[in-house]
DNA sequence: GTGAAAGCGCTAACAT
DNA sequence: ATGTTAGCGCTTTCAC
């Protein structure tokens, strides 16, 4: 079965290769009746034209890269649904870039292979290489626009901030006006931003309720629910007081709980627990999970809006227009993890 | 900043294109001295060869196309996933294709504008549209090669086979010999094959114990906890003497725990619950889920193998080669959920 | 071993 | 409104 092309529509239509051009490409200079005629060849034959010979030709492939992460976190993979779906709206096509490893080894050869493919624009999608980005020599700066989604990389605009640190520190006072007056936390790897960003909202939010926060209130993870389950482990032989977490991720949160039952720990009278991402299970962990939901709907049409301005703009050679940053904010969502007793006697230190 | 062509390298080495080409395509015929020559000045310059330049010219872009839904679902998201890496592997990027909603209305068009893009072969991983399929009409067959994953759908070979019945049966025969006698089934939709698969295990698994399975038995949720909790809810009343449930995945059996820890069901002294895919939180429910692991890793690595292995042949312009089709087991894992402390004595009817 | 010419399927710039 | 002429950047004959 020989592919058809524009020639073949052409030769049946009577025309020239460039009307049948025309007519694909909705150019207005082709007489009604001619229009149809070919159109009509079209859809009867079904050609569609080789996009490979048309990104050629034209210089542009209609295709957005997206260097993320492996998407067996949530976060990383709601991102790279929406995006996918506010590209194809937009037009575009997206080409994921899905970093298996923590790091590639040579940054510059693997940015280079991607421009290779010659998308129209970049997402930058990952946040725990961002430093790595550095090692780019200045001048090499991209010949494409690029907006990275809701982290501040060096270097690389983003058109959204989520205001983590606020949201984090609102958990935090959550916890503490149910109740709880040692309240430990569960990072995530110090490499990922949102890391650092929710334990600061952390120990804002201890500030903030005249709790001085310490080290030893603090242990880490790696977002998996293991990392979770053995980082409460460490939290409770190094502060046996703590009588509420903040996990970094749902996930972690779910090691917390299992932990917490095995231990017959009861949730929330012995120990309030909160996460951060509202995946679509947690309403249905035991209890339900107190958690942080991001605007990821928002974040990622907003992100896609302005790349596609900045590609509109690169492809009419005029100047990138200034990039508007939106302020996002995440929801703390309440459940049965943090949800005590009013009638019990437990200890409330203020109210919001 | 201009981008970089062969022509320019070439001119710099003082060769000619062809010769540039030669180097970067590992030909043979260049002499070694005019090899390294020529390789410095790209590695100095940093060149990549333009992809789209280059698949157009040669008819092939090493590209895969993967028809796949939406990866919110733990099964399609680690296919992804292990396809992305064992794509690479054997040289080739992935070009997902996700499927929002349910169905696209039109399948031909999907299809050729799929093709259009130029992939090398498909990978069919999506099996609740299978049955669309049958809408092509059966001469527009694709001109290059495609691939099912574990799933047969008709008009597409599959170079696995995961025996879904029988790994339905193991976990259904579990319960059994865990001391229930009433075992509810939760299925997914049926217009889901591995729906209809394991559904057929669980009552395979009933007759095989001598214990006739009944409609009222059957509940059906899609996919998610929420589902699953209702589904739950249903089954509790339409069949109170049950006292073991088999979800058809692990997202389900969430819910199901979550309706019992609000109920106060003990989980598993009044009810046994086993789930399916064992996602890596499964382990961290409370308790922990009984489940059943699948080999993604196998089915993606043989899927890959076996597509690349039909490409060679199609460029080639030799015949395909038969597919043998391997059939891979997947794994009972048994956990807190199902495991009753003492046979005997506790088989309690019902609570609710 | 190397180079010149042709062409992949399309769009863009200038015809008419 | 339509056709003609050039390419896009590469690979592929086929010379030498």
């Amino acid at each position: 079965m020989k592919r058809l092309t524009l020639e073949d529509i052409a030769r049946e239509a009577g025309v020239s290769k460039q009307t049948v051009s025309r007519v694909i490409n909705h150019n207005p200079d082709v007489a009604r009746e001619t229009r149809t005629r070919v159109q009509d060849i079209i859809n009867r034959l079904g050609y569609q034209p080789n996009q490979i010979a048309r990104s050629l030709s034209a210089k542009r492939t209609r295709t957005i890269a997206v260097v993320i992460s492996k998407i067996d976190q949530y976060g990383p993979r709601a991102i790279l649904l929406e995006l996918d779906q506010q590209a194809h709206a937009a037009g575009y096509r997206l080409l994921p870039y899905i970093i298996h490893e923590t790091e590639p080894s040579d940054l510059d050869a693997y940015l280079r292979n991607l421009l290779s493919h010659q998308p129209d624009g970049v997402i930058w999608a990952i946040s725990n290489i961002g430093d790595l980005l550095e090692s780019l020599s200045p001048d090499s700066s991209l010949p494409i626009p690029i907006v990275a989604t809701d982290i501040n990389v060096s270097g690389i605009q983003s058109a959204v901030a989520v205001a983590h640190v606020q949201a984090s520190q609102m958990a935090v006072a959550h916890l503490i006006e149910q109740g709880s007056q040692h309240v430990g936390v569960i990072t995530g790897p110090p490499n990922w931003a949102v890391s650092r960003l929710r334990l600061e909202g952390w120990r804002q939010g201890l500030i903030e309720a005249g709790l001085p926060p310490d080290d030893h209130q603090i242990v880490q993870g790696d977002w998996s629910a293991q990392s979770g389950y053995e980082a409460m482990t460490r939290l409770l032989s190094q502060y046996p007081q703590v009588d509420a977490v903040f996990a970094s991720n749902d996930q972690m949160a779910l090691g917390v709980l299992h932990l917490l039952y095995e231990r017959g720990i009861h949730v929330p009278d012995a120990m309030c627990v909160a996460g951060y991402d509202d995946i679509p299970e947690a309403a249905y962990f035991s209890p339900g999970l107190t958690t942080i939901r991001q605007p990821y709907t928002d974040i990622c049409r907003i992100t896609v809006q302005t790349l596609v301005r900045l590609i509109d703009a690169h492809n009419a050679d005029e100047p990138y227009p200034p990039i508007e940053k939106s302020l996002l904010y995440p929801k703390l969502i309440v459940r049965g993890s943090s949800l005590r007793k009013k009638a019990g006697e437990t200890i409330k230190l203020e109210t919001a």
